[in-house]
DNA sequence: GTCCATTGTTACTTGCGGTAACCCGAGTCT
DNA sequence: AGACTCGGGTTACCGCAAGTAACAATGGAC
């Protein structure tokens, strides 16, 4: 029952005025930050706040849409590099980096990204710990578990140890190049050197240093 | 000048207050999560909000003060493993292990500490991207840098390298606990072996996969 | 012309962090 | 004793944010 071209003309038009919408908050949320107000978002784009929550429902939907469009593109990049038929370490290497030049060339995006500001939703009482700041993080650790375990021999329970790598190089990533972006102790190709060594366990055969307690 | 006995007693006094508002922020905190209002604890506590304004500044001073506790007794625990007179592989785990120890007893606590909730305070504009989240991660990275560092002879660079490690393995650590705590996919044990496994190299030594595009 | 969906408004409610002004009881000084 | 101050306590408020009616205007469909 589609209303003739109505309904269809009438569609790409909201969806217009949608990336409009999307495209003013995210000029503001770059420049105040995550915890930036419906208000201002809404006086960017020239309207009022109503027609903001007729559009996303709440502020978590407007992030959340917001969030998608960066998220893909950072997906789509890593992805190449995770791709790149090249000796593994280089390929460890590359998507490291690539991450890394994401964060690098974008902060402010990046804080959005891996801070979404309180889109409370699930029962309040349980043990849905650590919800916060990573639906990205937790989709990124389950996209690189789901390359290990397509690509590596792991045996039995590979795709449990797939999984924890996963999130584990994830998480280390993450963490260093947070840390990385903010102290900026070193270049970027030095840093993706000194986690790369690390995954290929350096720290396993690096010797102990004279005097130590020898073990 | 000090006025006798007076301001000793009265000292130990408001300590001992403190100490009570601290405990009922705390009740409520594991209840409610990281949002607890004030309002909530000061009713727990018996009392109204200025005098926990009185006593913590603002909310981001309670959360601090309720914040050391925990995390000087994880700190404890992960020292004691840190320094155990074993085998490195084996100090490894067991340092891991603690944390994982730790954050499965008590998630409530955890998720409070890893996500301290909006204690803003510098400047809004700059670059102070992914304060979020984690100042006792940072605190753990550096701790773990200091001990790499103090440890193992990473020749020249050897700072700079064992700081990268000691981040990226706490936010390995980090990540990786928290996408277990939720899914629960395997016991402890196994998690702390793959992780292991993982720092020690074997992503850098298993083989490719039959059919794969071998490299 | 009439209908209805969509875009927009103003004006409100609720709940939060945080503060100002005041209260009162217990010890201190003279 | 009486004045004084000091710290724990309260009520009542401000400002601001999210979110929600309830109502106005525009413009294509029949």
């Amino acid at each position: 029952m589609d209303n003739t071209q109505h309904s269809g003309r009438r569609q790409t038009a909201t969806e217009r005025r949608r990336r409009e919408l999307l495209e003013a908050a995210e000029r503001i949320v770059l420049r105040d930050g995550p915890e930036a107000s419906m208000n201002a978002i809404a006086a960017e784009a020239g309207i009022t706040k109503p027609i903001l929550y007729r559009h996303f429902g709440d502020k978590g939907g407007l992030y959340r849409a917001l969030a998608v469009r960066h998220t893909d593109a950072l997906l789509a990049n890593l992805r190449t590099a995770l791709d790149a038929p090249v000796l593994r370490r280089d390929r460890v290497e590359a998507t490291l980096d690539a991450y890394l030049v994401a964060i690098e060339t974008r902060p402010q995006v990046y804080r959005f990204l891996m801070h979404p500001a309180e889109q409370q939703g699930q029962a309040e009482s349980g043990f849905d710990v650590g919800r916060h700041s990573a639906p990205l993080l937790r989709r990124l650790g389950e996209e690189l578990a789901k390359v290990i375990s397509d690509r590596l021999d792991l045996g039995p329970e590979g795709e449990e140890r797939a999984r924890v790598w996963g999130h584990g190089i994830v998480g280390m990533m993450h963490a260093a190049g947070d840390w990385w972006l903010r102290e900026r102790p070193c270049s970027r190709e030095k840093l993706v050197e000194h986690l790369t060594d690390l995954l290929w366990g350096q720290l396993a055969t690096v010797k102990d240093l004279a005097g130590g307690t020898g073990f």
